[in-house]
DNA sequence: AAACTATATCGTAATATTGCAATATAAAAA
DNA sequence: TTTTTATATTGCAATATTACGATATAGTTT
């Protein structure tokens, strides 16, 4: 079919996917990594720093920002992209809080 | 296209993509979730925990073996699937060391 | 106003993912 | 050895994702 059953699932193993889905490509992490290295708010910079076509990279953030995972500011005719710090410190206390188990099998 | 310009990116980037998207599907949340719970390690258990049918469940475990995020070991006719916790603290550490700015734009 | 700059949206082609029935494989039990 | 149990693989249909040219939108500059 190619369409994911989320009713069969919970809301937060949805909700996992669905962040985990939004890291999931090496364009939207180079744009993540990008935005909290420059710290402040950039916006035309990541089509320049990006080796993909405007629209693409429009795209990208598009998701990004559907995830929460970034916030975007209008600034005169330019946009200012931001890592959003509370859905990103989420992310991390989703994966700091688990602790993997000492197998003994595997 | 459809196809991820992967080699437009660092190997980083992609490490961290390919490990997301190991992780973007709610089916594949609920198997790491399940192997967490239960510790020890289970096979056939996990076909009738999840809602989904046999062959879609094995696909499944197939992408998170490769991913490294779960080993299997063969048991007699069974299988036995756990966390790679190698693996599972490595995904741990790529969002625990980086700290997200306190923005003052958006 | 006209030209320019920054960004988003549309449309579309190529490719990937999801899900499962059918089937294969292989060990265990009868 | 036949049957059962556990798991993987194949093939295919439905849907999603990726990428980008063309174009739209809107603010800025001249």
């Amino acid at each position: 079919m190619g369409i994911t059953k989320t009713d069969l699932f919970t809301e937060n193993q949805n909700e996992i996917a669905t962040l985990a889905k939004a890291i999931a490509h090496p364009a939207r992490v180079a744009i993540i990594e990008y935005l909290l290295k420059v710290n402040a708010c950039i916006c035309n910079d990541i089509v320049n720093e990006l080796p993909l076509a405007q629209p693409t990279i429009s795209q990208h953030l598009k998701e990004l920002k559907n995830a929460g995972i970034i916030k975007g500011n209008i600034e005169g005719n330019a946009i200012c992209y931001c890592i959003n710090e509370v859905k990103f410190s989420k992310i991390q206390g989703l994966f700091a809080s688990v602790k993997a188990p000492n197998n003994s099998c595997c």
